[in-house]
Formats: C-alpha cells, structure tokens, sequence
DNA sequence: CGTCCAGGTCTAC
DNA sequence: GGTAGACCTGGACGC
C-alpha cells in the first residue's frame, strides 16, 4: 500500500470526473460510498485521496491505484503495458465508476431537498468491483455475520487471487473444505464454490446483469435471487452496485440507522419504501445516500 | 461458560 | 404467499 500520494509517475490514462450527463464526480465520496468498496484485494486510502485494487487483463494481475490529478481520474498501473491492454484497464475503471451511467435526473430530483441536496456535488456513484462475480461473491459475505467477519472473509478469498480477487475457475478448481476450513466461511463455503463452478463452466453469466445488455429490474433480481445465498437483501445490494437503483437495501444495519437518522421510533420496510418512493428508479440511492452522508467529509 | 446476534437465506410447512 | 427454525462463525455480552 503507498503510504503517499501515488501520482510521481505518469499515469496510465486519464479521465474526466463527469458522468454521462455530464455531471460531476466526487472521487472521494465514491470510492467511500459503501463498505465493499473496501473489501480485499481493493484498499481505500484512510483520507479517500486514493484507491487500490488489482484486474486481470488477460492473463495478468495487474495492480492499479486510482487518485485524482488535476481534476481528472487519473489510473496509474503498477505494470507496464500494451495499448490493448491499457484499453481493457480504462474500460474496467469506467465500468468500476460506471462513467457512462447519467445520475443528473437523480441530482435534479434532489435539487433543494435539505436531505439529499448534497449529493449533487457528485455523490451517489457506488463504485463497483472489476467484475459482478466479484461483488455477487463479496455480497453474499456480508450475510447473517458481523462486518469483522465480512473483512475476515474475503481477505481469505482475495488471498486464492495472486493479488487480484480469484476467477471463477479458480474458486472451482479449489476444494470445497478450504472454504469452510481454511476461510471459515460456514455455510456460504458451498455457496461460493458452486457460483464458482456454474460461472466457470458456463452455466451462469453474471456479467449479463450489467445495464448494457438491456434487462428489466424485475429480470435483474429475479435472477440474482436464483443464485445460492442471494435473497432480497443481496439482491437489493448488488442491484445498486450494479447502476440499478431502485431497490432499497433492507438489512440490520440499515434498519435502525433509518431510525436514527429520521428520529422515527419505528418503521416497517413498507414505510421505508413508500417515504421513498417519490425518488422512483432512484429511491434505493435516496435511501442509502440518506444513511451514509456523513461517512465521507463534504467538500 | 452459555446465549445472543451480526449489513440473511433456505427449507418446510 | 407468509412464517418458524436451522444455519457457520466469532465477538459481545450476561451469569
């Protein structure tokens, strides 16, 4: 991990920090906009300046830290690389910040409400892993335990990665006892390995539940929830990672945070949903945004 | 040392 | 369709 500012060298590429609709992009509060983000093999700079994961290009693990110079993204590549390969690196960023993805409907639709007005500044990208299997797989961790054992976790699976977090294939070429024993992972062991082995041998394709291939919300979840270990909650979850956001993510975290929050001394989902509801295609970010907007200091 | 439960889900009624 | 009970793990409690 750089104990400093990573930006001495040339970087790889460099991108603009606007959304498809040309809005702006906080680094800071993206890179911070949820408790994945942080997850191994992907670390986030104690002050946001800068943010730390590794992708496969091809066969390469390539680690890449991603800071803000001069008002732009800019990817530096702790390797050196060909044009083919620094593409494959971009595109995976711009996945990552989903640069393509237009939130100004949502920055209008909060314009003037006290809550959620902040946002506008450039909030609300959640920011994605390299690939869905890998926040479907890291999602499922954050079920039914404590965060500390989210942490405990995935550090084990990153650890199967040489650097980056583990294929497919790799989660299925490995044995099933090493998800129970070696990372403790309980029940969700036999989970993992068989998401693995489906996705490796083609029988699932996660990566078609990115927006691009044109599939309803209802199509979206339906499918999440076929996975092992994905109900409601995950669902919701990896939806949002996913640049979906209209599913509100419901768990005992988010629960009574609403509470405290709103000063409310009880609320079903229900009303959770409809207080809501009025942000539309939106109202599962309004309602993490809600949650969250202190975790990383306004500019 | 036992019980409870944490950023839930699955199965069986 | 809605609701108990079980479920790995390990840290936080109460006794």
């Amino acid at each position: 991990m750089p104990s400093t500012s990573p930006t001495s060298r040339k970087p790889l590429a460099r991108l603009a920090l606007r959304g498809g609709g040309g809005e702006p992009i906080l680094f800071a509060q993206t890179i911070g906009s949820h408790g994945c983000a942080a997850l191994a093999p992907a670390v986030v700079a104690p002050d946001y300046s800068w943010y730390r994961t590794a992708l496969r290009i091809g066969e390469r693990v390539v680690p890449i830290t991603l800071a803000v110079d001069a008002g732009e993204l800019a990817i530096h590549a702790d390797a050196r690389l060909g044009a083919s390969q620094s593409r494959a690196v971009v595109a995976q960023v711009t996945r990552m910040f989903r640069l393509g993805d237009d939130l100004s409907p949502f920055y209008r639709a909060v314009a003037g409400d006290p809550d959620l007005q902040f946002a506008a500044l450039g909030a609300g990208r959640l920011l994605a892993s390299p690939t869905v299997f890998e926040d479907v797989v890291k999602t499922i961790c954050t079920t039914n335990c404590a965060w500390s054992a989210t942490v405990r976790m995935t550090a084990a699976l990153a650890g199967l990665g040489d650097g980056a977090f583990p294929t497919p294939e790799r989660i299925a070429a490995t044995g099933e006892r090493w998800f129970t024993d070696v990372a403790r992972m309980g029940y969700r062991g036999p989970y993992i390995a068989a998401l693995g082995r489906d996705v490796a041998a083609g029988r699932l394709d996660l990566e078609r539940l990115l927006p691009a291939h044109g599939m309803t919300d209802d199509d979206v979840e339906a499918a999440l929830l076929e996975l092992p270990g994905v109900g409601p909650y995950a669902a919701a979850h990896i939806m949002q990672l996913l640049g979906r956001h209209r599913r509100l993510i419901l768990d005992s975290w988010t629960r009574p945070t609403y509470l405290a929050r709103s000063g409310k001394k009880r609320a079903t989902d229900t009303t959770m949903r409809r207080a809501f509801a009025r942000y539309g295609e939106y109202a599962g970010l309004a309602f993490w945004l809600y949650l969250t907007r202190d975790w990383v200091p306004q500019p």
